[in-house]
Order: structure tokens, then sequence, then C-alpha cells
DNA sequence: AGCACGCCGACT
DNA sequence: GTCGGCGTGCTC
């Protein structure tokens, strides 16, 4: 018996297989999707075993299997098709591709040592009665009784009444002992969450859906915010798991806050497993235990939760499709839903993807029918939209109202009064974004990456958000001695700023710099709905699926602030924040309303943004992808080229672009290459090269073909983006 | 990737 | 003489 073996290497050279022999001893446990110990080149390694054949023309030297790792297969038929997928889609290492699919524990290279967790319990090995007239001392009847109580006792709890005493207890064969394994993820809730009656909406939504079961199909579930997509979910996933089938709901990573979570317990007790980076190893271990043991029939989790090796799987939810976290911006490339839409194929099951703002490609899809669309107008409490107000800053500048102009401060005095409470957003963190010399110019720059520092004043620090390098502030100008000045704003200076303006208010902070601790992010959603605070102020974490029911008030400090970053998908961005933003404005018996603050109030997105009319987003957004030959008219790969040597770099480059131009097809059009829009980030400088295609045979082959080239490059590296989300 | 082999300079 | 620097090549 031979193998073929893939190594758990994410190396690309050494990403093929290698024939083993299987010595005659581990034959029966030989299976294709488990993992073996093999020698290699003097060393030895972990690799999948991907075939399994009963002869091998003999080229070379032949090695033996040492030994089998798995009791179980832990790569199943289907991902090993994902994995399969991934490599001929993302242009990743099929090793890469599996690797993401199982948890770290199980990884050799880590080195990590993450096992099975258990449990001691104790329980009677004789009649309770003889039992405590057996005993000999207080403490041993205190432990008898307490294992009679539950039928049984942890170990750890016994021993803290008496080490000794259990000791006795077992040595007299009055009490046995017995290991188990535990999970550790336990259940703290026991809610219990009933159904709720869907509106005549939600129920058109969720019988087109439930139709389908068992079948190929796509939907886009297109709902306002509070128009009860949770509620249709879970109610699907009732109807599937009644059918004995599995569900994989995927959600954004900053929506998996227990809070979420247990929502779907409530509603689905233990039969739900977790997936996300806020588990310890040891817990993603466990949670992806119950799922291959078959325990549990819901999987939710974010991005890599695709991957959760359910069997018959009947669904596959995503929620907040547009979300950029879908997309992870490491190797391999992938994006959740292609995953999603190729598993839900080979399944053939449904698929579906809900919104408020689905992105362009995915509306796209609806209007030449690849995918469903499904509509809800309506929230749910029947609580209207807000009122949308711009706020042209130049004219407030004017009147010396640099950052919270008449009209917000008036809204905010307004809602204050009324004891309802307010959400600021201001898209970027720290203090000042740059500390410049009036006198010399003299700017704080970071010393790896083109880029200038920012202010953070708790500590006064300043900080590169993109290398993390941090340097202290001088009291004065370090080259001529004259004085600093502040420019730009942050969260930091927001909040300063408000506390001057209202002395009595009580204000909350939400950043990337807040929300740095587990669990921070929790406490402060909790704090804020508590009611003890007054206002909450945030980057766009604060905009993402909350449900605050007693905010009316929504203020955007810099509307403009994200129209600016230079990717052709930023007023998409703007506009799906900045509408999600204000959908977290309206109670049930007030209007809510949104004030946008910005210095171009006539810009269209805002428009569409202050009308919150998505459809005119949407043909406003088409009608400039078209003329610019953007998705979702042209499809996009991006190259990255990088290294140390900025000469050697820019010379790769170019040597690309040109051997792209000169071996596709004439209808697809190389840009570039040009310089990173930070060019230089940790010391490493970077080119970018982007492919715009529509039908191109050749494109794949050559993209090969370079990746191969470059394998063997020391000084230069090529990272291939496929469908990039950001360029 | 990471280990062996090989070919050079510095040192007990 | 030999110890160890790291460039190159190969891995069933």
């Amino acid at each position: 018996m031979y193998i073929d073996v893939l190594l758990e290497l994410k190396n690309k050279q050494l990403d093929q297989t290698y024939t083993y022999k299987v010595p005659v001893f581990l034959e029966k446990e030989i299976k294709v999707g488990k993992r073996v110990r093999i020698p290699f080149n003097h060393r030895e390694l972990e690799g999948y075993i991907l075939s399994v054949k009963d002869s091998c023309e003999k080229n070379f030297e032949i090695l033996e299997v040492l030994d089998v790792i798995d009791e179980e297969i832990v790569l199943n038929n289907e991902l090993l098709k994902i994995g399969t997928f991934m490599k001929d889609t993302y242009l990743c290492s099929l090793s890469s591709a599996f690797a993401i699919m199982l948890p770290s524990a199980l990884k050799a290279s880590l080195k990590t040592n993450v096992n099975k967790k258990f449990e001691t319990y104790l329980s009677m090995a004789i009649e309770y009665k003889k039992a405590i007239s057996l005993c000999t001392s207080e403490r041993q009847i205190d432990i008898v009784n307490g294992i009679k109580k539950a039928g049984f006792l942890q170990k750890s709890e016994a021993n803290k009444i008496s080490v000794s005493s259990v000791n006795t207890l077992l040595k007299k064969k009055i009490i046995i002992e017995q290991k188990e394994e535990v999970y550790r993820l336990q259940n703290k809730s026991r809610e219990q969450d009933v159904k709720k009656v869907l509106n005549e909406e939600q129920k058109i939504a969720f019988d087109a859906i439930v139709e389908n079961l068992k079948k190929h199909h796509k939907f886009l579930l297109h709902g306002v915010t509070g128009s009860g997509k949770t509620e249709i979910y879970m109610q699907v996933i009732e109807e599937v798991i009644n059918r004995n089938q599995t569900a994989i709901v995927l959600v954004p990573e900053i929506s998996l806050t227990p809070q979420f979570v247990s929502n779907f317990k409530a509603r689905f007790q233990d039969n739900v497993a977790v997936l996300h980076s806020g588990l310890s190893q040891g817990e993603k271990y466990d949670e992806w235990r119950k799922i291959t043991r078959k325990e549990v029939q819901i999987v939710i989790g974010a991005r890599s939760a695709i991957f959760a090796p359910l069997n018959n799987l009947g669904i596959i939810i995503v929620d907040e499709e547009h979300s950029d976290s879908y997309k992870q911006e490491n190797s391999p490339r992938y994006h959740a839903i292609e995953v999603a839409e190729f598993r839900a194929e080979i399944n053939e099951i449904p698929l579906v993807l809900g919104s408020a703002t689905p992105t362009l490609e995915r509306m796209a899809k609806t209007t030449k029918n690849l995918y469903t669309r499904l509509e809800l107008k309506n929230r749910v409490n029947k609580n209207l939209l807000p009122i949308c107000i711009s706020i042209d800053m130049a004219q407030e500048i004017k009147k010396g109202n640099s950052i919270i102009s008449e009209r917000l401060k008036t809204e905010i005095e307004a809602s204050l009064s009324r004891q309802e409470q307010i959400i600021l957003l201001l898209n970027r963190r720290g203090f000042a974004t740059t500390i410049t010399c009036s006198n010399c110019g003299f700017t704080y720059k970071c010393p790896n990456c083109d880029i200038t520092l920012t202010y953070h004043k708790t500590n006064h620090s300043l900080r590169c958000h993109y290398c993390g390098y941090t340097t202290f502030k001088k009291e004065n100008c370090p080259d001529c001695k004259e004085n600093l000045n502040f420019y730009g704003l942050g969260t930091e200076k927001l909040e300063q700023i408000v506390k001057e303006l209202f002395p009595d208010i009580k204000v909350l902070r939400m950043d990337a710099d807040t929300t740095r601790k587990k669990n921070s992010y929790e406490t402060i959603v909790e704090k804020f709905k508590s009611g003890e605070y007054n206002l909450l102020l945030g980057t766009q974490m604060i905009s993402k699926g909350l449900d605050f029911p007693r905010v009316s008030l929504v203020g955007v400090i810099n509307a403009d602030e994200s129209l600016n970053i230079p990717d052709f998908r930023s007023g998409e961005k703007t506009f799906s924040l900045l509408y999600q933003a204000a959908g977290r404005a309206g109670r049930k018996d007030t209007l809510g309303t949104v004030v946008l603050q910005t210095y171009n109030p006539n810009n269209p997105i805002l428009k569409c943004v202050e009308e919150q009319s998505y459809e005119k987003f949407y043909m406003y957004e088409m009608n400039i992808r078209k003329k610019l030959k953007y998705p979702p008219y042209y499809f996009l790969v991006s190259l990255k080229i990088t290294s140390k040597e900025y000469e050697e770099c820019s010379k790769e480059a170019t040597k690309v672009a040109n051997y792209l131009k000169k071996k596709i097809s004439d209808t697809s059009i190389v840009l570039g290459p040009t310089t990173a829009n930070v060019f230089k980030v940790n010391n490493i400088y970077r080119f970018n090269i982007v492919v715009k295609y529509r039908f191109d045979d050749a494109l794949f082959p050559v993209l090969k073909e370079l990746d191969k080239l470059f394998v063997l490059n020391k000084k230069v590296s090529l990272e291939i983006d496929v469908n990039p989300v950001k360029i």
C-alpha cells in the first residue's frame, strides 16, 4: 500500500504530494483525510493523506510512513474539494488552504500543546446508606452527601472539602472516580427564547427560502436596519434542523459578541457551536470537536467558520454581507462568500446573504437572476427612518464652529433635555492627526513607513497606525524650538471637546484604543445600553449592527473622511457606513435625527445618505463603475510587489506589468505599476499592479507562471490578490 | 522551510 | 590544522 501525502508546510515550492509506503501494521488505519508523520529530507514532518494506491512506479527511493496521527478523518471529502477550489481561484498553496480549515491545536508547525481537557468526577460505588455507615469522619459524610445531591461531584470540588477524605473513600471503594472529557466553553445563560410571529414581508422571504431548501439557490435578503432579518434566519434554520440537516451562519467578527451568540443559544440551546477569534486555542478545538462529533447542527462564526466540518449541510447564511471582514487580507486571500457560494453549489443547498446595504457586485447579480432579491422595506417595530440633515462645515467655520456645528449643538442639547441618547461618529482614532511646527514646518513622521504619526493624548505618545512605531512628543519643535501645533481631529480630542461644550454630559468613547482588551467592546455597549451615559462617540465600530433603543440623534462629525480614501470603493464604503450609522437613530414614538457635517454638501453619495435611498446610490455608483471599468462590470486581480530595496522593487514591478501586457488578452487592462498608497510600511517598499478583465482564459495561467518565477526570487516577493476588496 | 554539503576565513 | 560562517540544492 502506498499513499500520496501533502506536507503540512505552507511553502509553495513544496506544495505537491509525495509518495510513501505504508508498513503493513499501519494499513488498516490509513484513510484519505487523516494526517501522518513521515520522514522528509532528514527530518520528521506531518502531512495529509490525499490518496491511497496499491502500486507505485519507482523513479526514486520510497520511504515508509512513521505513524498515523488521527483516529478520525480531519479533512473530509468536502473540505478536500474546497481546498482545491481555493488553490485554483486564489492561487494559494493547497496546504495553506487546509491549514486555515483546522483548529491550530492540530498544527504541528506551531508546536502548541493544546489537548483535550479532562475533568475527574466522583460517583457512588455502593448504596448510599451503606456508604454513610462506612464513613469515619464528618468530612467524608459531607463528600458522600455532595455526591448524592447531583449523582456526581467534580473531584476538584470534593478536594476543596478534604483531599485526604477523598482518597480514603476511594481507597475503601466507597466511591469511584471517572475521567471525562469536558468542553471549555460552557453555556452561561439558560434563557429560553421563543420564536416571534413574522410580519407579511418577513413571511414572504421566509417562504421563498424554505420552498428552495434542498435545492441550490442564492438569495439576497435586502432589509433595512431593524427589519428583522435575524428572526428569519432563525426560523429558516429551525426548518433545516427539523429536516435533520445542519446550518452555518457567518457574521462579521464585531457582531460576534456574547450578546449575539446568547440570542442564538437561547433559541437553539446546546445545538450551537461558536467559532471566532475571541476564543482561546483550547476553546476553538473543543467547538471544532463538537462539530466533528455531530453534537451540534448549527455553527455560528466569523469568516473561517465557512470551513466548519458539518455533515449534511442544509443552508448557509451570511449576515452583513457587505462587510469587509469576510475577505482574508493575508494568504490564502479568500472571500468567505465566494467559498460559501461554492459550498452551497456542491451541496445543492440555498445560500442566503443579508444586508441593509448590499455590495454592488451582489446587487448586480440580482438583476441577472444569479441571486433572488428578497426585500424588507419596513422596520419590525414600525419605527420610521430618521430625518437626515447635511451641514456645510465651510459655512460653520466662518461662524467659528470648526468641529461641532451650531445645529448639531442644539440637537444635542434637545436630546439631553429629553433624556435621550446620542451617538457621534468620527472615523479616526487618536487625538490629533498631525503635529506641525508653524515656524519651520517640522512634522513627526514614522521612520519605517511613509506616513505621519498620530498623536494620542492619554500618554503623550505619537503612534504609527501602520507598524505600531511609538515615540513621545517633545515640549517644543525638536528642530527650531518653536511651539508645536495640532492639526486634524481624532476621537480622543472629540471626547475632550464634547466634555468642554457640555460640562455635565456623561461620555463613552469606543475605538480601537478603548476596545483592545478582551470583552471591552461588550462592556462599553452594555454600559451605554444601561442608560447611565448620554453620549457614545467612536469610530466605525459604533455603527455596526448595534441596537440602542434610546438613541434619537446620530451626528457624523466628518462625513467626508472616508470619501477621500483613494480606493474605487470609497463611495460605496462611505454610503454603507453612514447609512448604517443613520439607522441607529430612531425610537418608537419620536423621529430620529441624523446630522451629517461635511465640506462637500453637494456630494452625490452624501445626498443619497441624506435621502436614505439605497436605490439612488446604486444607480449613481453603478454608472461610475461602468465608466471607469470597475466591478461589477470588470473583475480585478491585484499584484503586490514588495522588497526592502526600492530600485529592485520598482524594476521587477515594471517587468511584471510588461510581461502581463504581452501575455494576456488585449481586452484586459493592466494598470501600473504604481507605488502603493502608503508606499513604505515597516521599511518594505510596495508597488501595485491592477488587472481589470472580463473574460480572459490566458490570465490565470500567466499569473501562475509569474507566481512560480517569484518563488525563487529572494530579494523581491509577489503577492497575488484575486478579487481584492481594497486596492 | 530547513537540513546537508561545500567552500572560505579566523582561531585554539 | 579545524571550527563555523552562510550560499546552494534538494526533499517521496
